[in-house]
DNA sequence: CAATACCCTACTTTTTTAGTAGAATATTAT
DNA sequence: ATAATATTCTACTAAAAAAGTAGGGTATTG
């Protein structure tokens, strides 16, 4: 039941980002520094944030990072999305690249995990980016 | 967010033996070919099980395994724990085996991690075999 | 005493996660 | 222009975890 580092490094980064001044521009290996993560590592979990629109890029000197919808806007469900990380808890659950098992109308353990795979969505997409930087300024 | 192979087959082959009449000894290969699951893997969660006191064992012909609790007391917690599956979502959330991280008092992101592993842990620790077994005959 | 079925440890394979490498592209400032 | 900066993207490698195998041992029963 673990969730993955991709996850836990795209929450903070971006909580970062919300957490900076509105629309400042931040380089990568400035967040990575705070953060201490290997940039080249964050930078494969930025590509991915961009590209699901997240975050927006500027290249070329005082070029980076900043965050592009306000955070009380994006969901934390998004963000795991955007990582590819998977949030059902067992493959039968979940909605995306669902394999088929042959045990799925008489397994007595599956409205179970189930219910498990609602209860922790719905966590997910409750919360957004400003409910992590609350206690702090947060455009 | 992935639960393991051993806490499904696990709650598989106990709710097989909830469902079995009471005190009925069964052997592993005969649950093993109902829940699919490969014996000799399935002996190795059994082990556990046992070691566990979730289920007693007979050896020899017509011996066997059977479930020793009332299924209405055995939480799924404890299954888990059984079987080794840790139910934390973050490292640093974990009661046990806790890895010490030097962001812990300045995290933004731990707060949220512990909120879900509230609600994770609350879930395991609120449901029982029998809830798993209710439309059967379970003892 | 042979057959059955659990007991236990160690090992191997597979899959996933985590991390690295490197070359390309765009932008800014001089 | 061009040097410096910083993102873009793909591919590869290593480490860790999960899943599955193997095999010899022990207890019990008919």
């Amino acid at each position: 039941m673990k969730i993955t580092t991709k996850t836990r490094y795209a929450v903070r980064a971006l909580v970062d980002l919300a957490n900076q001044p509105e629309s400042k521009i931040i380089p990568l290996i400035e967040i990575a520094k705070r953060q201490s993560v290997k940039p080249k590592y964050l930078e494969q979990i930025f590509l991915k944030l961009r590209q699901a629109k997240l975050i927006k890029s500027k290249k070329g000197p005082g070029g980076g990072y900043f965050i592009s919808r306000a955070p009380s806007s994006v969901k934390i469900s998004e963000i795991m999305k955007a990582v590819g990380e998977s949030k059902a808890p067992v493959f039968c659950v979940a909605t995306k690249k669902y394999k088929h098992c042959s045990r799925i109308n008489r397994c007595p353990t599956r409205p179970y995990w189930k219910k498990l795979n609602k209860i922790i969505g719905t966590f997910f997409d409750t919360h957004t980016l400003s409910d992590l930087c609350k206690k702090r300024k947060c455009h």
